[in-house]
DNA sequence: TCCATTTTTGTAATCATTACAAAGTATGGT
DNA sequence: ACCATACTTTGTAATGATTACAAAAATGGA
């Protein structure tokens, strides 16, 4: 994937090893990963790697708009590669995390318009298809 | 406010006096508080007050359904008295937390249409009208 | 009043995240 | 190639919110 170190360098980010591991695996894992998770998959192959990296990087991620944050639960950070308007919808059942596809131009809240928006969060709670 | 203790009699919740108290500050307090901030007003009517108990009561609130949990940011657990469906805006300079209306209605997300929904949460944040 | 149950309370434990400083790595000029 | 400087990574300790737990207090019948 030379695409991940390309992609950190047009956004103004030096492409360091772990860096670019990191962003690879959020454009590989599209389930919303926490920083734990992501450290346990990548310390196998960065044995040095520390998890402040992660968190220092993460954070660098959002603060350069190429990641964003997912939170569903208190107390349950996730992360997103996808940094587009989109929603998300987590099955209490079997616990997986759903993108949803968010046509802002079908989301009609008058009361939005008086404000500046930048940032939008849709999320959802329920039973999936499958455990239903 | 007599109001609040029977209000938790009819979800079967025991109106003890700490109980009531949490939740007619609720009731009155539409901002969306933090068990901190619930607990720094209350304690000094409730000498004896402790943090746990209004972190129990909470939870208990949530568990009944008279109350709801707002997660705008990581780290911030606020509460609600409306468990109705709406939303919030969170002013990136005031911090202040706006209720939005949601009409249910108006919102298409074709891909909900496949799971069973039962919890509802859409925020944003921005610029509010008052900070532009 | 006495007993059983529930509620409240304080302390200690837990867990995610951040602060911080030391060690390591890259970079650019000479 | 060498050095000075800046940036990145790392480990440990600190922070802060929340929960676990057990003792104390309050409540509500019989």
């Amino acid at each position: 994937m030379e695409n991940a170190c390309k992609h950190l360098k047009t956004r103004g980010i030096k492409p360091s090893y772990q860096r670019i591991k990191i962003f690879e695996y959020l454009l590989r894992n599209r389930n919303h990963p926490t920083v734990d998770m992501i450290y346990r998959k990548l310390v196998p192959r960065i044995p040095t790697l520390s998890k402040t990296t992660v968190y220092n990087t993460l954070n660098l991620f959002i603060e350069k708009e190429i990641a964003s944050i997912i939170i569903i639960e208190e107390n349950e950070t996730r992360y997103d590669a996808d940094t587009s308007v989109h929603g998300h919808f987590k099955c209490r059942k079997c616990t997986k995390v759903y993108d949803l596809d968010i046509d802002l131009s079908k989301i009609d809240i008058p009361m939005l318009a008086e404000h500046s928006v930048t940032e939008h969060h849709f999320y959802f709670k329920g039973i999936c298809k499958n455990c239903r």
